[in-house]
DNA sequence: GTTCTCTCGGCAAACGTTTACAAGAGCGAG
DNA sequence: CTCGCTCTTGTAAACGTTTGCCGAGAGAAC
């Protein structure tokens, strides 16, 4: 930034304006005040200052526009008032959501957000955890479900035990191994409903679009559909399961996979795009949706409703969950043991499942 | 974090490890070497180390697994490594792929970033601008346009000049009055374009969905469409705009607005959303789209092809917008003084709009 | 007039790094 | 044997804050 460094130590003239820009140095300086006296006032401690020097401070402030470098804040009260969040894509929307709430949430308490996005990727997903770490972020919040990767399960504990032995807290909005303050969505009951739910409306052959087999919650999700299969007495089978992205995309390519594999009435998508994307493959392919194959998906992200035809889905309060995420970090950094906080989903009817008529 | 001081000043034993956890220090005495030797290696310092000492503190710091403290770094350095990016709404996609691509772009050189929303709130961007500045990141984004307030522009001048003073880099990626190193979209064109676009396909009469008003994107976008206006010779008047904000819900609730007024045969909306929304809008009122009344957008999010109607749009390079953001930013650190960089747009011609058919 | 208490201000150390400068070791040249 | 290099290491100051401790001054109580 500007010369690093002052070098030429001259006697300096009592007044010496040379130097850094603005620092508490010129403040206490411009107030006629000792550097002690400029921060306390500036930084609201609770040691006494009179009215009036406080104005003297306040008013050398604003004339130099003085903003107090927090770096050098955090260095010494060991409280940077950063929290790190670690998600798998920050342009996916429901990414996008658990950040906003996270922010709206940690905003009062004056605490700013890095992100950093993994990508999936569990050598960049450690990284950024060291990185965190590195930058003294007060929490790290992970909002991504965790990698089925062994060594990265391993890698990632002695992380987060270090990380915790400076004082760090760590809080989890997602199926994750770490033991932690934790949000809790119970993926696998809200599959296993959602999947109920197509059951209950005379479904018999239901086909499921699952995510990429190294996330948890993919795991998680397709296990709630499995047990949905054991307990209504579904036709079950491997042909029943096709593989995708969780996009679009990945639904649409899911979908034709499974058309050419296996006849069903109905088909739960693991989340909402690739439901959209299966739904937006079917109707092209001239099978009307709901009355030829029902579609259902998991999440109610806002396009839900604005689909091909609008989606039948289960609603995961996403920004609710990065709100609470605040709140639980919040409580932890203030030192208190804040318990688990649980939400469930709730079944949005729309258009895209109907009531199958007798028999198959 | 831990215990905030070491207080108690005793002679202290020379191999004392009872203080703070894992500092240089720490690593030096591990290793036997001087802080200044250790730092020297820690931080990949050109100043010659033998290699058997290197080799030495390298081990001492696996060892401890240490990890630098970046703040302290920063401290000295006066490189934090950081940047901020500024958006409206990071659950918004639109910024959320910009994010991605700045993220990747800023990757390699080893930054990282903090994201704040604005919720197009004037205070509130400016508060972000400062804490940005007090957090000492090395460079600012501005991702998201400017906001038609004249005390935030006036507010925003002077920040940003204290800021740059302090040797800080601003990037903007959007209709910005800063004067600023810029990745450019020329969003007057675009809508022009499209506009036009309406207009050859024997369009006369076209409504406009227009985006708040206190937007500076907004503002620029319906200049373009009230160029084409005016180029085609369209039917105009403000019963062809309605206003809305920019999201699905918006585009729907204009949409019903613009029915009730006037009888048109297309519709564009200043972004995807809100041409989603207004489809919707429309096939639920059973007016078919495109034959009954054509609709295009601006952006091309992923959902426009999954809409209601596969959306005839233009599509806006967003991560690439990011990505180059992140070129421009990393140049200007480096001192050099990047050009801009300008990007056009490409309509994707899709179904949901048709060619009129002789006369109005 | 003395002592005690209380309020307010300053001095200086500390946080964990980087880096200018100096200094010691080893060695070849003279 | 001495001088002057080069190579490597260490010493200490500096970055911009916060805060423990001490002390000066002003009343208050006697």
């Amino acid at each position: 930034m500007y010369p690093a460094r002052v070098s030429s130590k001259q006697p300096a003239s009592p007044h010496d304006e040379s130097d850094a820009p603005h620092s508490l140095r010129h403040v206490a300086q411009l107030a006629g005040v000792s550097v002690a006296t400029a921060s306390r006032v500036m930084s609201g401690s609770n040691h006494p200052v009179s009215e009036k020097t406080r104005q003297l401070v306040l008013s050398a402030a604003d004339r130099l526009s003085f903003e107090p470098n927090r770096l050098a804040r955090a260095l010494v009260t060991a409280r940077s008032q950063t929290v790190g969040v670690i998600v798998h894509d920050i342009s996916d929307p429901h990414f996008g959501d658990i950040v906003k709430g996270l922010e709206d949430g940690v905003q009062a308490e004056d605490y700013r957000l890095f992100v950093a996005s993994s990508d999936r990727d569990p050598e960049e997903e450690l990284n950024y955890v060291r990185a965190f770490h590195a930058y003294q972020v007060d929490a790290i919040v992970f909002a991504a479900s965790s990698l089925t990767d062994p060594d990265y399960a391993d890698t990632l504990n002695r992380l987060a035990a270090r990380y915790r032995g400076r004082g760090g807290v760590i809080v989890v909005l997602s199926d994750h191994f770490l033991e932690a303050p934790r949000v809790h969505f119970d993926n696998r009951r809200a599959t296993a409903e959602m999947a109920g739910y197509l059951a209950e409306r005379g479904h018999r052959r239901i086909g499921y679009i699952t995510g990429p087999p190294e996330l948890e919650v993919s795991r998680v999700r397709l296990a709630g559909f499995n047990a949905a299969v054991a307990k209504f007495g579904l036709s079950a089978g491997p042909e029943y399961i096709a593989n995708g992205q969780f996009t679009l995309k990945g639904g649409a390519a899911a979908m034709t996979e499974l058309l050419e594999r296996v006849d069903v009435t109905a088909v739960l998508a693991a989340n909402d795009p690739m439901a959209i994307g299966a739904t937006r493959h079917l109707v092209a392919s001239g099978i009307t949706v709901p009355d030829d194959i029902s579609v259902g998906g998991l999440d109610d992200i806002p396009m839900a409703e604005y689909g091909p035809v609008p989606l039948t889905t289960m609603r995961i309060p996403t920004y609710e969950i990065g709100r609470q995420g605040a709140s639980l970090l919040l409580e932890a950094l203030g030192g208190g043991d804040p318990a688990d906080v649980r939400f469930s989903g709730e079944i949005i009817e729309r258009e895209s499942v109907a009531t199958i008529k007798r028999s198959t």
